[in-house]
RNA sequence: UCCCCUGUAGCUCAGUCGGUAGAGCAGCGGACUGUUAAUCCGCUUGUCCCAGGUUCGAGCCCUGGCGGGGGAGCCA
């Protein structure tokens, strides 16, 4: 059909690509008529934020019929040569030769103005908020996020493992699980006791969506040193928050024969990587929340970028606050686990930057991680930021049989449920080490967006799984 | 799940002491020699979240429900 290169609007906002003749595709994102009489138009094809304006003439044989009536939203093909435009604001514009629109948007019922609508508003409209600036931004550095996370952990030697979305283990002990089943909610088999007989079910036994793939993952790392999973999580806890979901996304590397310290080391160099990948190639997308969003956002993320993670055991933490002459609404002490405002001021205030706290007391962390030398804490370890909390939580793992057995049978867990996972401490058992990152708190600490529900395509939360 | 706030035009909101609703933006029409949140003039737009109750009369007061926001807990 056309004769011309059809290429992409980021391409045409380069410099490099005036003059030439080409063919743009995109939705119409405003349209300004010129005293002049001819129009600009300016199309975004979510290459990249920017937009491109194209100039069309009147002399265009359809500018009466056609572009005069051309509404925000409404997709275009148009073709012209790519010139520096004589206008402020953008090196390059388009001068057209041809505008054909592809599909109209009736402005009278089509939701989205060519103002500013709150992102509470634009929830309720998932399938259209991709085309407005901020969602389109969220969208290419949730993009460079994940693929930073690959290139990260493959540069690293870490195998992608692809763990199971469905587990028949219902004691993860990581919250709340979704229940998985095929039998009929209405009238299913029963036990003689008149409880619903789940060894009928689908998989013979009980079956939920992951909470983790924590578990098998070290079922990897004990064999192939290291791993990480990327993939879709599932809490069913009734938590209605800002940086909770109910599906959300996390990466958890595990590698064996990393201790506490290389666990947090890891930690450090792959958020750093991601700042540092995002910083250099959503530039544009990164100026945009630092003026519309969260004001001094870059240079916050460039200072994260040059300083060490600050690391503080629990203890040394809690003798900060202590010593802080905060007034806390919850009393701090030795033993129970921190409050948001403690970790607020830990981040913004004491640091201004990100903690790793390290060595929690063994009572308020999981059965798995490793006993330390005092017998009261464990290696576990917590990356807080400013803003966000707790993007990332982890720990040394227990590997020695005895150890762990002592400690499940303390929390009253069943050997049986977990042979497969004490056998790895039977056979050939190494000190080894894992952490889980929250994919969207991350986007959420990079782009300053505020509400998790935000940088996440279709949010999933309690009353809600439209879309 | 708990605490606080909130629900009025397509969107953001105002609405006094209880007397049947208004502004900006958007949209539509017009004007204007390159605009860029264009500008200027004119016009249109209502299940006042829902269900009860009080009252001569409810957007406003009361009760219940639903939705949204902020905070807390759970965590990533």
């Amino acid at each position: 059909m056309s004769q011309v290169p059809w290429i992409s609007v980021s391409e045409a906002r380069s410099a490099a690509s005036t003059g030439k003749s080409v063919e743009l595709r995109g939705w119409l994102r405003t349209r300004r008529d010129s005293k002049g009489g001819f129009s600009f138009l300016e199309i975004n094809d979510g290459s990249c934020l920017g937009n491109l304006q194209v100039v069309a003439p009147g002399e265009l044989s359809n500018y009466e019929s056609v572009v005069k009536n051309l509404s925000v939203g409404c997709s275009l093909i148009v073709t012209g040569e790519i010139k520096a435009s004589e206008g402020q604001g953008q090196a390059t514009e388009m001068l057209a030769t041809s505008v054909q629109m592809i599909g109209d948007a009736d402005p009278q019922t089509y939701p989205l103005q060519k103002k500013r609508h709150t992102f509470e508003k634009l929830r309720e409209w998932a399938h259209l908020r991709p085309r407005t600036n901020t969602f389109g931004a969220v969208t290419r550095v949730r993009n460079r996020i994940s693929f930073s996370t690959h290139q990260f952990f493959q540069e690293e030697g870490f195998l992608y493992i692809h763990t199971p979305i469905i587990t028949a283990s219902d004691c993860e002990g990581a919250g709340q699980m979704f229940r998985v089943t095929t039998l009929p909610a209405e009238n299913p088999p029963r036990d003689p006791q008149g409880k619903v007989d789940f060894s009928k079910d689908f998989f013979g036994r009980s079956a939920y969506l992951t909470v983790s793939g924590q578990l098998e993952g070290e079922i990897f790392a004990t064999a192939c040193g290291k791993i990480y999973t990327f993939g879709p999580t599932f809490r069913a806890e009734n938590s209605n928050t800002s940086r909770h979901l109910a599906e959300f996304w996390m990466i958890e590397p595990e590698a064996a024969f990393f201790d506490l310290n290389d666990n947090m080391a890891l930690a450090e160099r792959y958020v750093k990587r991601i700042l540092k990948d995002v910083l250099n190639d959503c530039a544009e997308d990164m100026q945009f929340f630092d003026e519309r969003v969260e004001p001094g956002l870059i240079a916050a993320l460039k200072v994260v970028l040059d300083k060490p993670f600050e690391r503080i055991s629990y203890t040394e933490a809690i003798s900060i606050l202590e010593k802080s002459g905060e007034k806390f609404d919850y009393p701090v002490s030795w033993g129970s686990d921190l409050q948001a405002e403690h970790e607020r001021y830990l981040t913004e205030k004491h640091v201004q930057g990100p903690v790793i706290l390290y060595n929690y007391p063994a009572a308020i962390k999981s059965f798995y991680m490793r006993m330390n030398e005092d017998g009261k804490t464990v290696a576990a370890m917590d990356v807080l930021v400013p803003r966000v909390g707790e993007i990332v939580g982890g720990s040394q793992r227990e590997e020695r049989l005895d150890r762990l057995l002592a400690r499940m049978k303390e929390l009253g867990l069943s050997e049986q449920d977990y042979w497969w996972y004490l056998d790895l401490r039977r056979f050939g058992s190494v000190p080894h080490s894992g952490f889980g990152l929250g994919l969207e708190r991350i986007i959420q600490f990079v782009t300053g967006m505020q509400n998790i529900r935000d940088v996440i395509p279709f949010p999933r939360y309690p009353g809600s799984a439209e879309f």
